[in-house]
This record gives structure tokens, C-alpha cells and sequence, in this order.
DNA sequence: CGTATAATCGAACGAACGTTCTAATGGTGG
DNA sequence: CCACCATTAGAACGTTCGTTCGATTATACG
């Protein structure tokens, strides 16, 4: 177990807990026990309470989905770069696919309302700039828009399945796959 | 709302209840509330309390699933027809994309110990299913495990992409790319 | 070194939790 | 019509919830 020395780590440890328990089932208690932090020294931290974690912890991975995947998309190089990049991203982002629980956590139970809509316009964002760089190579809208759900479809589909069956290689497989098949796509 | 006069209809409102709220969030006020029963006369039909209903539901889904999902794949039709049943009983097990948690309600919070090894089992015996016919249809071993793969991964990555950006219809647009490219990847 | 402030903690709060109790209904067969 | 049992429900149970309090310990700076 890291021990938590920062702010960050201890988003991060938050990260994890709201991904093992869920928002409603980690309690005060699990929260404190898992972190190491008494009751109190959480509320120091956030004054907001379980809501304001839920808040940090939901901002932090905005951060990382927007640097790690996002951000590889918009950059400044040909395609087959882009897609790579955002892949390793995807795969930095979950952790080899093993923390599949990133978006589901905050998409059931009380935080669902909170976070619905701010999901939603991150999902069609991903979607559009992928949209954005296929139709940059010449395919035409209707495809693009096609190609682009398969992409992310697949990496959620693998998130899912790697988790219930517990075979992460399936993951990087998947992302394997789609490198690949954007190739053929594409280029042929 | 659909008044509630069987058992039947009670599952098939604990298990709407569950997917909204998730099983922790799933108070026993909610469940009254939702239900339109009070706290005691749920505990009549489920003495073992909201850990029985959950298992209620859990069977149901069980049942359902068998049903309409893998029970068309050992039927004794073509390789098509079998895939065809399939996906229709996906579509409406998931009731067109919009039911799209009911796994994730039991693999998130105080349910996931218990229901994580039923839930591996099932995919992966839906797994080996599609494999088989894949088999059956001259594709050799490692070509028909991923082909396996991809259509599950296919089909529940459509589902959180439905319920992220509330477009449903890519969930049925899936589906049917499922089945085109089966023809092609089988046939031709 | 002393002092201000950052950070910690266990104890206790009211509210909400899951559960159980006791009593009142509803319909069905004698 | 009555007796019976399936089914209902509100009130109260002890427990745990998220939150706050009061006070103690570390850290940093003049």
C-alpha cells in the first residue's frame, strides 16, 4: 500500500476506494481506513465532505481522460501517431484495463444526476475528435462517424470484459486490434 | 408506471430500482417508496431483506439471460440463425440498449464478492458458446476466440456507449454490424 | 526558541440506514 | 357469516451513516 504524502496520493487512494466500493458504499469509515486518514482530517481536506472527494476525484480523472486520451488527438502529427498515442493513453488512463470502474462509479447511484451530463459531453467529445482526424484522411462523414463509435465501443466493451472474466490481456489485444484495423481502414 | 400485482412484477421492479440506484444506494425507503409497498411487506415476500432481493433479482437476470441470449446459441439451427436469436435476445434482454446496467449494479459496492465469480462464469461460458459454433463453421481455435471476444466486447461496449452519450440507437446499430460482419468473416 | 498555523485525531452529533415488532387489513374456503 | 391465513403497513428497534466538535500533535517561520 503507498503511503499518502501529498494531496495527489491522496486523491489517487480516494480514486481507488470510490472504484472498489462505489460512491454509495464507501462509507466515512472505509474511506478513513483506507486512507489512513482519521474522520476529521478527510473533512480538513475537503470541508465539502464525501460529496467534494467525489468532486476532486471526478476533476482528477477528467484531467488525466483529457491529457492522456484527448490531448494525443489534437496534437500535431499524422494519424496513425494520433491513434497510437491516444491508445497508450487509454492504456494509461485504466491501468492495462484493470480500472475498467472509472466512469461506471460515478454513473450509478447518487452521483449519477451530478455527473451524467458532464459523461455525456466528454463521450461525444472523445467521439467528435475522433470524427474530426479520420475525416482528415479523406473518409467521408457517415463512415468517420461510424469508425469513430467502433473505436471507442470497443475500448469500453474490452474495459468491461476484461473485468468480468478477469483477463486483462484481452485489453491490450483489443487495443492492439483497433491500431491495427485503423490501419487497413484508412490507408487501404 | 406499472402497478405491481405478482411477484413477477416485484423482481422486475426491484431489479429497475437496483439499475437506477445501484444496490447500495437501493435504500429500503427508495425500494418502498419505488415499489409501492412498505418496509414490512417487502420483508414478507423477502425475509432475508434487501440481500435476498438482490439475489432475486441477480437469478432473474440469470434466467433471462439463459433464455434469450445462450439458449438461442445451442439451439439446432444454422450458424446465422443462431447468432440472429442472439442478438434479438440481447436486445431485448438489455431492452434496446436501455438497461444497460445490470451488471455493473452487481459488479460495483457490497454485491461485487458476491456475484463476481457468477458473473466471470457467465461470460465466459457465453464466450466458449460463441466459440463453439464459430468452430462448428470450419474457423480454426484462435481465430474463433477472438471473434468471440469481439462480439461480446462488441455488444457491452455499444451499451455504456448508449448510456454515456444517450444515443440508443448505436446500440441497435451495433447489433446489426454484429451480424454483417459475422456473414462476412464466416461466409466469405 | 517560541509561536502561529497546518494537520491530525477520537468522541459525539442528529439523521438515515436495514431490520423487526405488532396490529390491521384483504380475500377465500367451510 | 365466520374463521383463517396471506398480505399489508406504521412505529420503533439498534446500528451505521455523514458530519461536526474540541483538543492534541506536527511543521514552519520570525
Amino acid at each position: 500500500m503507498v503511503k499518502i504524502v501529498s494531496y495527489k496520493d491522496l486523491v489517487d487512494k480516494l480514486t481507488d476506494i470510490f472504484c472498489e466500493y462505489g460512491y454509495d458504499g464507501a462509507s466515512l469509515t472505509i474511506l478513513s481506513q483506507n486512507t489512513g486518514l482519521g474522520r476529521a482530517s478527510l473533512y480538513y481536506h475537503f470541508p465539502g465532505g464525501k460529496e467534494e472527494m467525489a468532486n476532486a476525484v471526478y476533476e482528477k480523472i477528467t484531467r488525466d481522460f483529457t491529457k492522456l486520451v484527448l490531448s494525443p488527438l489534437a496534437a500535431d502529427q499524422n494519424f496513425h501517431i494520433k491513434i497510437k498515442n491516444m491508445l497508450e493513453g487509454i492504456n494509461l488512463f485504466y491501468n492495462n484495463g484493470q480500472r475498467s470502474c472509472l466512469l461506471d462509479v460515478f454513473a450509478i447511484g447518487s452521483t449519477k444526476d451530478t455527473f451524467h451530463s458532464q459523461i455525456k459531453n466528454a463521450a461525444l467529445y472523445w467521439k467528435d475528435s475522433l470524427v474530426k482526424i479520420i475525416k482528415d484522411e479523406g473518409i467521408d462523414n457517415n463512415r468517420a462517424i461510424l469508425l469513430s463509435e467502433e473505436i471507442i465501443i470497443s475500448i469500453e466493451g474490452a474495459l468491461v470484459f476484461a473485468r468480468a472474466t478477469g483477463d486483462f490481456d484481452s485489453f491490450n489485444r483489443t487495443l492492439e486490434n483497433i491500431l491495427q484495423s485503423m490501419s487497413k481502414d484508412i490507408v487501404g
